[in-house]
RNA sequence: CGGGAUGUAGCGUAGUCCGGUCAUCGCGCCUGGUUUGGGACCAGGAGGUCGCAAGUUCGAAUCUUGCCAUCCCGACCA
């Protein structure tokens, strides 16, 4: 466990890829570039999924399932999607094996068994959705027409890694049809505050909220909105994506309303998802070199209590007052674990539940029984206290509104102090090799300078920041004009 | 896909240059006993196609070739 972490500060991928795979969050597969997602990082993935997906229903949309195939005839029909996914797709050619007469035991690919036409295993689903909605959409009446599905999709990535990149990876995608183009574009703007809210108030992450650059925009969209996160390393991570897709679905794929005036006109679109890579940015964010720390509303469970006792006399003395105070936990909510193995001692278990971020621990010996008191710990601070057991709900869901509030708080210090101006080139150089972090900086507003400078520093435009200040200045590259700041940052 | 590194028991490793007496050690695992308020101890035990496949050789963990996987650096990317 963490006398084996290596600290962030030697290696810090590797404590990344430490934590994920000793915390048993996941671990590599038989499958290149594919994860397993263990029991507890899946639950973790749950616990997002739930909260997400009730805020979805709130805000007016509901789930359906497309399929997993999308014909090649209608992948490329929208051009600029087609091209831009087309280098990382997986691609079925075949539906059946047979026997291989020149090895037996072996299967091959059976030559008769080929596809009249290629399916492509869904990188996105726009187009198989789009498709759909051209049959289920004649009328203003049919409008919006909000959807969103839980899915995985396929990437064929180069380089993978845990969470923050795998070939395979799990989201969700929501694809809305609207019948203005201003409905369309509150959808946007909607469902990023919808991610931006699931992301500091569960995941305890703050998030820039911006605007992509023509660069960096989803392949498709006429404009690409997001949620940016900074990581311990002074990386950024693009935490969530919303897509203003004009009309350019509609008219690929023909979709079609009649108004209220009885003409025909193109519907306008949005899609807009968050991945498992989330997980990898809540690992990143509150982790420290003592393992994985998990805030309170994400933990699978949030207070496990761990026992304290000699003879078996003291073992059912402190079962049946933690299983007592297990009930009272539940009864306010909290989930709560009673590790009751017999298997191993108490301090391997304080270890353990350390290193997997359960954000509260609190142990019960006989002398706690006697006394009508239990040792807590936060997994946060580290700090333990030893508290009286009358009112210990209230305390403890108090302790856990704290917890939340710290992370947060202290993942926004290290940002804010990792956000600096730069106003000239070498400043702007200094800044990335020195520290890292979010850069903000005058840009000409030109593709090719933006494209010259990510080449230079590896440093790209994250966002242009919604509600950005208006600033004359000039750009850090070129020296033209420039009249708002932009926000740099090397990325995953 | 380009550059670099690695692959030996569940994990981490020694051995590879220089082929044979070589499958090493620690953790973990199993059994028994003593233990239990921060990662227990003693004794005994089990566990291996040395990544996979061909080749060279009397003989391959060791040499050759191909493939696969992982990690790091690029290109690509949520």
């Amino acid at each position: 466990m963490s006398k084996d972490l290596v600290t962030r500060e030697a290696n810090y991928s590797q404590w990344y890829n430490d934590i994920v795979t000793k915390a048993d969050l996941a671990e590599n597969s038989a499958v290149r570039g594919c994860m397993v997602i263990k029991p507890y990082g899946y639950a973790i993935w749950e616990k997002m999924q739930q909260a997400l997906d009730k805020m979805f229903k709130e805000t007016g949309h509901v789930n359906a399932y497309f399929p997993l195939f999308v014909p090649k005839s209608l992948f490329e029909a929208e051009e600029k999607n087609a091209e831009g996914f087309a280098k990382e797709c997986a691609i079925v050619t075949h539906y059946r094996l047979k026997n291989d007469p020149d090895k037996p035991g072996k299967l091959m690919v059976d030559p008769h068994a080929k596809l009249e036409e290629e399916l492509i295993v869904r990188p996105t689903s726009e187009a198989i959705i789009w498709s759909t909605y051209k049959g289920w959409i004649q009328s203003y009446r049919d409008l919006p027409l909000l959807i969103n599905q839980w899915a995985n999709v396929v990437r064929w990535e180069m380089r993978t890694r845990l969470f923050l990149r795998t070939a395979e990876f799990l989201w969700q995608e929501g694809h809305t049809a609207h019948s203005s183009e201003k409905e369309a574009i509150e959808e946007t703007e909607r469902m990023l505050e919808v991610y931006a809210d699931f992301a500091e108030n569960f995941m305890a992450i703050p998030v820039l909220k911006g605007v992509k650059t023509e660069n960096e925009r989803f392949a498709g969209a006429v404009n690409t909105y997001c949620i940016e996160a900074l990581m311990q390393d002074g990386k950024a991570l693009q935490a969530g994506t919303s897509h203003f897709l004009g009309q350019n679905f509609a008219h690929a794929f023909d979709v079609k309303f009649a108004n209220k005036e009885g003409k025909l006109e193109h519907v306008w679109g949005t899609s807009w998802g968050v991945s498992t890579r989330l997980m990898g940015a809540l690992i990143m964010s509150h982790s420290d070199d003592k393992g994985l720390v998990l805030p309170p509303k994400l933990a699978p469970f949030q207070v496990v209590i761990v026992p304290i006792y000699r003879t078996d006399e003291e073992q059912s003395l402190v079962s049946s007052k933690s299983l007592e105070i297990k009930k009272e936990l539940e009864k306010v909510g909290v989930s709560v674990k009673f590790d009751n193995r017999d298997t191993h001692k108490p301090g391997f278990k304080f270890a353990e539940h350390e290193f997997k971020g359960v954000p509260l621990r609190i142990a019960i010996g006989p002398r706690d029984v006697e006394n009508g008191t239990v040792e807590v710990a936060r997994r946060d601070t580290l700090e333990k206290s030893t508290l009286l057991t009358s009112d210990l709900s209230v305390k403890i869901v108090h302790l856990l509104e704290q917890i939340q509030q710290n992370l947060y708080d202290k993942a926004l210090d290290f940002r804010t102090n990792n956000t600096h101006k730069a106003d000239t080139w070498e400043e702007f150089q200094r800044l990335l090799d020195d520290k890292g972090g979010f850069i903000s900086a005058h840009w000409d507003g030109t593709p090719e300078t933006e494209e010259k400078i990510k080449e230079l520093t590896k440093a790209a435009i994250r966002c242009i920041p919604l509600n950005n200040n208006k600033e004359q200045g000039k750009c850090i590259f070129s020296g033209n004009p420039s009249n708002e700041r932009v926000i740099f940052a090397r990325a995953y």
